[in-house]
RNA sequence: GGAGACGUCGCAUAGUACGGCUUAGUGCACCACCCUGCUAAGGUGGAGUACCCUUCACGGGGUACCGUGGGUUCAAAUCCCACCGUCUCCGCCA
């Protein structure tokens, strides 16, 4: 949610990032003739309510004799209050509903426009070239018993897949290599609930444009995560922290659940796309004012690893349009794709400012005592969809693949994936 | 799945049988000051969160909050209902 008090005293801000983000300008409009009703509608209910408490008192200590004719006075007045309180808490959810449709304000720099509109920051790495027709990471991991959509459509349907042998182990060592990393950089290891409740949900702002993203269990009331994100952010809501000694980091090591709804038809091959997928997240809470700083830490720490593994890359600045309403800002890191001739997506990394905290209830202490809320930044720091760069970049003439040397003392030392029965 | 107990201001507790004298008491911890040669002990005072109004500001006034949400009532921590959570016992089970 954003700032009441900023969308009061400068509209204008928003109205330019509603703007830039292609998204209703009209909205902050709205929001303001709410907030004044809303505002309107409570000082009537409190003036009435005072009196209300006053009454209460009196008649509580009248003598029986004037009880009974204060009493009569008193129901009269409780009508006006409840009247009064109904109206003020129908202002307040109308006022609610439109602020939430407002999305965070971004940041000065962020590109305008939709998600074509990117920035390129730098690239890393040449374009892989190879002397020989290359394969696709599926192919591939057929060839090295690592990948079998088969089998996984015959279980669970399309998009998802079981990864066995080599490609299982390489999962694993991929999500241990990004976890020893966060855990030299500080970062608290956490296994998160991949089931939430619909509060915290909606408190991470998932329920807006991405809700039919979400699978949803009726039965239970509960949502399963499509990052654990959602579950690190949860962890900590309705508490007021302690960050004197410095950000608190965590890495959340979870499985992902995504309808894929949105994407009939797309990435259908392989395993880019897909149903079920585990990942390891880094998620920080810092001061509102250290944010910008930690998101930058954040794309370093991926780009560390991206280049152990010996990828070929590029950072984006993701335009304006093609934020989640969540994020004032957003780098994605886009690994290159040999057989796709084409950089996809490998980490996305989101400064939501204040935006995810407010909705949740996460604030600090200020100098002056009072409190505001914090500062959260999410972003990946290893997927399944990894492999997909891994095998493809890395792969020889033979149907091999060579494990990059970072790699490898996760894998038993490994230094080259043969084909199976090779 | 069945039966029961419980959820109060950072922590621990009182208050709930009889609704109004509760702007929720007490202890510990906390902050400021006083006192004692240091420490300990003692004394005095202060402290929650959110929102609304007012003020240039310091500040002042008001409303709400006793797990959450409804309800009864002139009035609810206290009565009623639903939900969430914790604990105990029984049953079942990968």
């Amino acid at each position: 949610m954003i700032d009441p008090v900023l969308l009061r005293e400068n509209p204008d801000l928003i109205k330019r990032s509603q703007k830039v983000r292609g998204a209703s300008v009209e909205a902050v409009d709205d929001a303001l003739a709410a907030d004044a009703e809303r505002r309107a509608t409570i000082q009537a209910f409190e003036a009435l309510r005072a009196s209300q408490n006053q009454f209460g008192k009196q008649v509580a200590s009248a003598p029986p004799a004037e009880k009974k004719a204060l009493v009569a006075q008193a129901q009269s007045l409780a009508v006006d209050v409840k009247a009064a309180a109904a109206a003020s808490a129908e202002a307040e959810a109308r006022f609610t509903a439109v602020v939430r449709t407002l999305a965070n304000p971004v940041i000065d720099g962020v590109p305008a426009g939709g998600e074509e509109n990117f920035v390129t920051l730098r690239t890393h790495g040449a374009v892989p070239t190879f002397d020989f027709e290359p394969r696709d990471h599926l192919e591939l991991g057929e060839l090295l018993g690592a990948i079998d959509m088969a089998r996984g459509a015959k279980v669970s349907g399309a998009r998802f897949y079981f990864l066995r042998g080599i490609g299982a182990r390489l999962e694993i060592a991929l999500m241990n290599m990004a976890l020893d990393r966060a855990l030299a950089a500080g970062f608290v290891p956490l296994i998160t609930p991949t089931l939430v409740r619909p509060e915290i949900m909606d408190g991470t702002g998932f329920l807006g444009e991405h809700a039919d993203e979400i699978y949803y269990l009726p039965a239970d009331d509960l949502y399963l995560t499509g990052t654990s994100e959602v579950a690190l952010a949860g962890y900590h809501s309705d508490e007021i922290l302690d960050l004197t000694d410095g950000p608190l980091r965590y890495a959340g090591w979870s499985t992902c659940y995504r309808r894929e709804a949105g994407s009939g038809g797309k990435d259908t091959r392989g395993i880019i796309r897909v149903h079920q997928f585990n990942k390891l997240e880094m998620f920080a809470y810092v001061l509102p004012e250290n944010a910008e700083a930690e998101h930058d830490r954040l794309v370093a720490l991926q780009e560390d690893m991206l280049q152990a593994l010996g990828l070929s890359y590029r950072v984006i600045d993701v335009a304006a349009g093609d934020l989640g309403s969540s994020a004032a800002r957003k780098f994605d890191i886009e690994a290159w794709v040999p057989t796709q001739n084409a950089y996809r997506e490998l980490t996305s990394t989101s400064n939501c400012t204040t935006y995810q905290a407010r909705r949740l209830d996460i604030r600090y202490r200020t100098e002056s005592g009072k409190t505001a809320p914090v500062g959260t930044l999410n972003g990946t720091l290893a997927t399944t969809r990894w492999i997909v760069a891994i095998l493809e970049t890395h792969q020889q003439e033979d149907g091999s693949v060579r494990v990059p040397e970072a790699l490898r003392p996760w894998l038993g030392g490994i230094d080259v994936i043969r084909p199976v029965g090779a």
